[in-house]
DNA sequence: GTCTATATGTTGATAGAC
DNA sequence: GTCTATCAACATATAGAC
């Protein structure tokens, strides 16, 4: 299966001349989430998923137990980068507002840095007793993210005349909407992102 | 099956009182769309969803040839409805910032009208060939979203120190990730929910 | 680390009776 | 408009050899 081979982001980082394609486990979840984000995690079957490795099913599961924890793995990164992100916003000194910016741009540098794994964790439908339980950690984290909104609001620098859990929603709607397109070797950097995205959440789009 | 004939969404409209469900077409397409979207296009089985509105199979497929043309003619409403705000948006009078603030809230407003579809509509992964059909009619209207931001630019009326393209991308995608969160019989009416994300668009969070 | 073979269940869809 | 019965294809996962 050469196109396996030839795809930067799924070949195998050791061995790289003949033989057996010799995958690792980390090689294993970072193609089955690549395939997840393509086809859709339920779309996305061992077997073909198997195909685009070049190996055989069996080959997969030697490596991880079962698909879900594939998807666990994934996930929990994303969930632990965010709310690391939230975390230091919440103790950082300065004002709500500045605190509010930098969990914003924490926000799009997490999903620039795993945009596939993040685009896992936003698109978890609560299918089992698992997921529920990993969409219950993305709830809290959006509680916190919405805090942050408040207290911007409290302080005076976040007009008032719109709800808070409305326009963060909103807001980080608009962030999470970077995973439909943003690709890592693509024309943005990750802090030209961030600028463009804190500048639209704050200042819109109009000319002054 | 209690649940499926006392959900007002999926209940069939004939035949109030007793007897076999009798749905039509409408009913089978409405429940099933709702179930694509808490459980997932592919994760949602016909046997599932027969159970959900308390009939068989085979009772299903009386209403529709396939599992595909539901995702079909959903998405497809979508696809019109959205395409009709963006050519009366074109076809409009005024500046073109006025025409750009026609084609969000247009947008939110065919997104408050239909969620479950317009959400079918977005997630779609392009797992068959009808699927990737669906997906270039909806980057047609991604396109043309984008030049009536462009167009505002070109007039002055929107900043033009960012980039048409992407700050198009992620307006769009503040805008469409409402369905994530919006309800018809929430709290937010369509147009207070058009107000604000216009506002946010526009002004950004930043109090002045 | 990979293979073949297989167990066991579920899927989308059909046939034909009522 | 609904049913029971059925099908081939495909799903996740395992056993055991190399």
């Amino acid at each position: 299966m050469p196109q396996a081979i030839t795809d930067p982001t799924s070949a195998p980082t050791k061995q790289p001349g003949r033989g057996r394609p010799g995958y690792d486990r980390m090689d294993v979840i970072r193609a089955a989430v690549r395939e997840f984000n393509t086809r859709g995690y339920e779309a996305t079957s061992m077997g073909t998923l198997a195909k685009r490795l070049g190996v055989s099913k069996s080959a997969i599961y030697h490596h991880i137990a079962s698909k879900e924890e594939i998807l666990v793995e994934a996930t929990n990164w994303a969930l632990t980068s965010l709310t690391e992100v939230v975390e230091e916003a919440d103790q950082a000194n300065g004002s709500a507002r500045e605190r509010l910016e930098l969990v914003v741009r924490g926000a799009v540098r997490v999903l620039c840095e795993g945009p596939e794994r993040v685009t896992l964790l936003l698109r978890l439908r609560g299918n089992t007793e698992v997921e529920l339980d990993l969409m219950e950690r993305r709830r809290t984290l959006t509680r916190r993210l919405i805090n942050h909104v408040k207290q911007a609001q409290d302080e005076g620098a976040v007009r008032t005349d719109l709800d808070a859990g409305l326009v963060g929603r909103l807001a980080f709607g608009m962030i999470n909407s970077i995973v439909e397109w943003y690709r890592p070797d693509g024309p943005q950097t990750p802090e030209t992102l961030a600028d463009v995205t804190a500048k639209l959440v704050f200042e819109g789009l109009e000319s002054k």
